[in-house]
DNA sequence: ATGGCTGCAAATAGTTTGCAATGAG
DNA sequence: CTCATTGCAAACTATTTGCAGCCAT
């Protein structure tokens, strides 16, 4: 995405189209990622962007309010953000801690549970947890 | 559970049955649960029990490392203790944070992904996310 | 006595917030 | 000029750890 379509993206989410706000926006919206604040802290400093711990956390809370990434909830240790808001799941190899998409058609539901009375579904997350395989 | 059969049930597990780990056993294995430590915390003070947060703590992550209980997560803030180790997934209440089981004949898979070569499933967390229904 | 368990308080890790300085329009 | 955004540091929340004292063997 060039950086007139990084803006172009964020002006229509209502977010000013801000230096820091692209850097952060190049970073995450490249390509589909699963990174942490930190890791995208890290990233933005390797790449001699000026940008503080602050901003990037209110960045990712705004970006996620408005719908430009997602926050997963798979270890509880960090919030993590996925660049890719369509629906799909995911697996996530428990040792090494990566995550990797896995697409909607790869998973089929046969059976779901009725939602109780007065609540309806809002979204499902499935995480698939993965061990290497023992040796053999 | 009787404070016999508890006991046997920490010390079958490699566990030495403390009073403190008695009473966070009791609290926790009374019935299937999902507590936060701190809600646990809270539970035993009420009682009348002298227990230290950090022993909250480390009995917590005993228990799970020793497979009385299963760590859950759900929102990234903090951790849930799931008193329920049997398979099953859940409904979560974005609203009220509120969580509730879901059996597994309650859900069926007519498709899954293969994992990824040398990787095998260690097990599939789904979360079924419930938001209250507009009214009407 | 010995070794594990506990409590306290201090240390950490991740995230949020207050506020003055900055900067875009 | 004005007002939103940023950076810094301090505040906060959740959790872990170091260590001295305690308890059951």
């Amino acid at each position: 995405m060039t950086q007139t379509e990084l803006a172009e993206h964020l002006s229509a989410h209502d977010i000013l189209p801000t230096a820091q706000r692209l850097r952060i926006a190049a970073v995450l919206l490249a390509s589909p990622q699963h990174l942490s604040a930190e890791q995208i802290l890290a990233q933005l400093k390797a790449d001699g962007a000026r940008v503080s711990k602050a901003t990037v956390y209110n960045t990712l809370n705004l970006f996620s309010s408005r719908g430009l990434i997602r926050p997963l909830s798979v270890d509880g240790t960090r919030a993590w953000f996925d660049s890719n808001v369509e629906a799909h799941y995911h697996f996530h190899d428990v040792e090494g801690g990566t995550l990797t998409d896995v697409a909607v058609p790869e998973v089929q539901f046969s059976r779901l549970p009725e939602p109780p009375e007065g609540m309806e579904v809002a979204g499902i997350d499935l995480v698939i947890r993965l061990r290497r395989r023992p040796c053999g």
